[in-house]
RNA sequence: GCCGAGGUGGCGGAGUGGCCACGCGACAGCCUGCAGAGCUGUUCUAUAUGGGUUCAAAUCCCAUCCUCGGCUCCA
């Protein structure tokens, strides 16, 4: 049974869709003025595991993602860049897109973009404002807080409490034009030379918060069964959410509020405005984004990741592992097949363990992910079951065909709910046939020359392919090759 | 100030009462003409500190110290 971590409980609760064998998972995408940087794909990842985990447990999803296109940020670096903020948002989504399919992160069903969604704010706004919930003043237009009784519940705030900082983004206007400080804006009246959009109280722009509760029922209805966005989201954006939102339906609007932990820098947040953050598109240029995928599914997805490039060429050599062992198996497969083709095969004793330790391997890392998405340990039942799967398959041949088929199957399952190694899997299949005629030729020749003592040769035919790309293994039972 | 998360071996990182993570690194052994891969073992009497509960604690309780985060745009 799958138990997700509710920040609103601060538990694990089990996880039961309100649509039998139906997932509407909303997440938190981001403002769209600049390239995405680690901590970004910290969270998409993160929350690419776990749609991809609910999908192999056999539910349908609909997954939104939203991205922000028109803030303070967005006008601001539109400004500076001489640029409109409809351009600016064009850039970094297709940046984006770009980005995050090299993380192999899925699409998802939808990316509405807040610009596209005015006409739908204003409604629940002017809903908020009939209700009492919302009111204006001087063409913007704030929340009423203290309307909202339960204000602070997910984020564990006393309404009122007094902050013991002065909130200096803040014009001296917009604090007087509210009822209390804690009001927030649902819609900005236009400053000279921005964007607007024409309302019932002028023109003027929606604010931050009100984009995801009106996006996320749109698409998705109400409530929803998860919501999620970094840790940094549950306040004010996701306790703002709740107060637009069950202000005016009364009931919950989120069912699972899902938050994930920061990635780090020197146990430092990374983020723009400390400057410590690294760039998706440097980080892939230095490692194969397989790698840093690996290394963001390495430890659980509420718990902080600290970054450095000691880390990530850990994750290169565990990933190298994986790799061998798919290779390993592939290779064996294929000589299998040839041979049971000639000599036919029973299942034996080999085979009976293998599948043994197929079933603890599947069992383990289900537990392991039903128990909150925990992705180090279903990466421990992984580890676990290769050095069995690379004991058996290197140490003798008598795993059938068929064995080693099911073998494979269940470690492309599970590739594909962590989005690793499959591409391993697919690209050993397709090894050109001509190259592996040449080189099977190149291991016949120096085969003999090992024979006759001839290392020399041997190892001019080694070095010179090594050269080409291609590695060639000695293993007890004849040489393989594979791509370097 | 208020709220929250956390301190585990050389390093990363799981684990909510008894057994065992898992990996990376280093070293050794097996295999090998050599190399690589793989396997095995060692590093490993690891669990911030001090008390307490218990037959038994990394895990429960109390206290202390330390780190990080949120409270302002942030994934």
């Amino acid at each position: 049974m799958l138990q997700v971590y509710n920040t609103l409980s601060r538990k694990k609760e089990p996880f039961k869709p309100l649509h039998e064998g139906e997932v509407r998972m909303y997440v938190c995408g981001p403002t769209v003025y600049d390239s995405a940087h680690l901590g970004h794909a910290r969270s998409i990842v993160a929350f690419d595991v776990i749609r991809r985990y609910l999908e192999y447990k056999g539910y349908d999803m609909r997954f939104i993602q939203n991205f922000t296109d028109i803030d303070d940020k967005m006008i601001n670096r539109a400004q500076e860049q001489n640029t409109t903020t409809t351009k600016l948002a064009a850039k970094y989504i297709q940046e984006y897109f770009e980005d995050f399919d090299k993380l192999h992160v899925k699409r998802a069903t939808a990316y509405p973009k807040a610009t596209e969604h005015i006409q739908e704010m204003i409604a629940h706004i002017n809903k908020l404002i009939t209700k009492g919930f919302a009111y204006e003043a001087n063409g913007s237009v704030y929340f009423r807080v203290s309307r909202f009784k339960q204000y602070g519940r997910l984020s564990r705030r006393d309404q009122g409490e007094e902050m013991p900082f002065e909130q200096e983004d803040q014009d001296a206007g917009v604090i007087e034009e509210k009822e209390h400080p804690e009001d927030f804006a649902l819609w900005k009246v236009m400053k000279p030379g921005e964007p607007s959009w024409d309302s019932p109280w002028g023109k003027g722009r929606p604010g931050w918060h009100i984009e995801c509760s009106v996006m996320s029922t749109k698409y998705l209805g109400d409530p929803i069964d998860v919501h999620g966005g970094g840790l940094d989201l549950v306040f004010p954006h996701h306790e703002n959410e709740i107060a637009q939102s069950e202000a005016l339906s009364g009931q919950p609007f989120v069912r699972y509020w899902m938050h994930n932990g920061f990635l780090t820098v020197n146990r430092e947040k990374m983020s723009k405005s400390l400057g410590n953050f690294f760039t998706i598109q440097e980080i892939t240029a230095k490692y194969d984004p397989e790698i840093v995928r690996l290394f963001l599914v390495s430890s659980h997805y509420r718990s902080p990741i600290d970054f450095s490039d000691a880390q990530l060429e850990e994750a290169k050599a565990r990933l190298a592992r994986i790799h061998n062992s798919i290779d390993l198996i592939q290779r064996r497969l294929r000589e299998a097949r040839v041979e049971e083709a000639k000599n036919p095969r029973k299942p034996s004793e080999a085979d009976t363990k293998m599948w043994e330790a197929l079933s603890t391997f599947e069992h383990e890392f289900e537990s392991a992910m039903d128990d909150d998405f925990n992705t180090p340990e279903a990466l421990a039942s992984l580890n676990k079951f290769l050095t069995t799967l690379n004991t058996m398959v290197v140490g003798n041949q008598s795993v059938t065909a068929g064995t080693l088929e099911k073998t494979f199957i269940s470690l492309d399952a599970v590739g594909e709910v962590l989005g690793l190694y499959r591409e391993r899997m697919a690209s050993g299949a397709a090894d050109d046939r001509t190259v592996d005629g040449l080189v099977k030729m190149l291991i016949r020749i120096r085969d003999q020359a090992r024979k006759q003592k001839d290392f020399k040769t041997a190892d001019q035919v080694r070095n010179q392919l090594k050269d080409l790309g291609i590695i060639l293994e000695d293993e007890k039972t004849g040489t393989v090759w594979k791509w370097g």
